[in-house]
DNA sequence: GATGAATGAGGCTTCATTCAT
DNA sequence: TATGAATGAAGCCTCATTCAT
């Protein structure tokens, strides 16, 4: 664990230097960033940044750490409280853009995990996460369906799942050209972009035709 | 253009090189597949790749290109004729796992398309054949609308994303350990994986619940 | 095997390249010796180093075997014919010097396999070359003996065993500074260093003292 | 010389710290061992190394010197007392092998001395203890012949250098794979090892054969 | 048109040495 | 005096692309 040094640094200067990683890697993906450019963006010299990491995958795992961090705290921030369905939705979908604003190298570098040449990194990260959020989503389904704001006859996995999927994409949509253009085909002309508020509408409404 | 090189090649050999180059690149990815690694895939020398092609991104565009041209054949087939909606979901639903057999390969590099690492590549491909899925989900979900096979309140938008969607993550989970993983994390128990004939009865289920 | 392209080049700037990665390697050592340094020396590029051989490891053993191609093909030179013990020995002796000027840095390297931080090399280069000398001392001693003109009770494995080391350990005086040093603190006057001939005489006159 | 602040350590630290970079120096060679390295054997900081020691080289001179001290220890031990000349190589070849297991590293490191890489180093060790081995082997030599015990016509250098040239083939193959193997090629029958009080008596056969 | 050897810039990583604490 | 984090030059190797044959 080269880490030990790492993690005597003051917080703020780890933050910075994987907030800096970050950018690099979801700029140019994993393996187009280069190790140089990464140290000049947290200004450290290249012989730090070793040790501070192992190598190359050392900092990029420290980094996915640090982003299934930053949506876990998100997602405390929302899970909290009692909440009608609907508006519990509504506050998800809604931070999704501030948070793809604020974190957007992190849910960049997240979305680029899909890809099967990350595959050896995929379960370094997913899986913790991705649980999580079935079970937040599980709950709040069956809840609501004890509340009747939703059908009956809709099974919790299928809800959850199709909330995640829309959700997921969604917040893809706001950082990757490839899936804001898909979204537009879909919901827009397919040649003028669709703003965030506007996408909000339409995840809503999609939520309460299917679900409601 | 070096195209025209390559063109005047037999329509086999063409597929064959294609092939190859659609092997080495779905198994480590754009930037990590290597020219020389697929010439000799291909068994054709560096020099004739680059009298087919102009460099690298010229001939992986081809390989999308080819990706492009098989989803289509594909679709075509399944679009035709006259058909009750849930038998033609399930046509379609069907047809993902042999498709994503078959190709697996140009599967697996249209979904590296959705990294934004590969953002100059996603306008070559997607355009193209996202509008085609949805104008023929769209068109699939008005005619059952008005047949009475589904709920009236549904907007067409709606479904068709929500359809599109789903048959989108279940091909990727055909092909890719992490997006596997989500999906029986979900509707498994999240250790052992769903075997293909399962998730397709448990898509179409999440359609009939949602839509029907 | 990346020898291939190696071997395809014309026999001489195969030794040419071989030469130039020998004088870098004697000169540094195998650790120190640069890649770099080395191609420019043998004016190829980095890129074709890497052509020709997997790696410095490869590039250093090709040298190895080359060095062992150099000493057999004087070994043979002097191995024949019918001749009493104390030419062909005097022959052996007087052969060193040439070789070790012409053969200079191959001679270097075959020294430095001494060491035990090229462990991982010797093996690669001595086993056969070692055995060869054995061979070939046992047999010229043993004719020597029987034809009465060594001492009859001196044992084979004796007489070969010294005569290998002071030629060998002669040939290294002539590469090696500490070698050189020490033969001239035993035989000189320590300070002065003895010239080849004066050694060659002294060499002579150990063989025929001890063995005569 | 920063070895003042060196030689202000008791002399057990100091013994310590040289005994762990021999150790480091002997597994490694001078380049490829790491000066983190030996610090961490050590159990010293970086800094204080060079607190020590002007920088690596000083290091590896002042280890050059503890192996120097520690021959010359051993020598002395040896050459006390009157004996005949057989009793007396007999007793140096003996002591050879505990020496070689008790101080491996430092003789390892000798050893290494004779790599023409090492020769800014040579001169810094070798001289004072060859000359010191020469004049104790001419000594015993001379006194030996006046005895009577060996022949009257080996001229001394003769004698001592081929001593010389025994013993430290015979220590250096105690430590090493290359020269055990080139030992053992001679002597026995090239696939098996032989063990240590083998090679001393085929040493001593060997001192008797020739000198007697 | 086809070949495949050659190029050389650029990537990741190491390590002797320094210096603020 | 001791520490050990920081430096950054230099090392080995890869690979997209070119070009003589």
């Amino acid at each position: 664990m080269r880490t030990r040094t790492f993690n005597k640094l003051p917080e703020k200067r780890q933050h910075a230097i994987l907030d800096a990683a970050a950018r690099i890697f979801s700029q140019k993906g994993y393996f187009q960033a280069g190790i140089s450019e990464i140290c000049q963006a947290a200004e450290i010299s290249n012989g730090a940044l070793y040790k501070y990491f192992e190598n190359k995958k050392g900092l990029f795992i420290a980094v996915l750490y640090r982003a299934g961090e930053l949506m876990l705290t998100e997602a405390i921030k929302i899970a909290g409280g009692k909440m009608v369905l609907w508006d519990r939705l509504r506050m998800v979908v809604e931070s999704v853009i501030p948070f793809s604003e604020k974190y957007r190298d992190y849910l960049v570098i997240f979305m680029d995990l899909g890809s099967p040449s990350m595959d050896e990194f995929a379960s370094e990260a997913s899986g913790g996460f991705e649980r999580a959020t079935f079970g937040f989503f599980k709950s709040i389904v069956e809840e609501a369906r004890n509340n009747g704001q939703i059908r009956q006859d809709i099974s919790t996995e299928t809800a959850a799942y199709f909330i995640d999927n829309h959700l997921m994409l969604f917040a893809f949509s706001c950082v990757s050209n490839y899936h804001d253009d898909r979204f537009c085909q879909f919901f827009g002309n397919g040649v003028d972009r669709l703003k965030g508020e506007q996408k909000i509408e339409l995840i809503m409404r999609s939520f309460k035709e299917l679900l409601g």
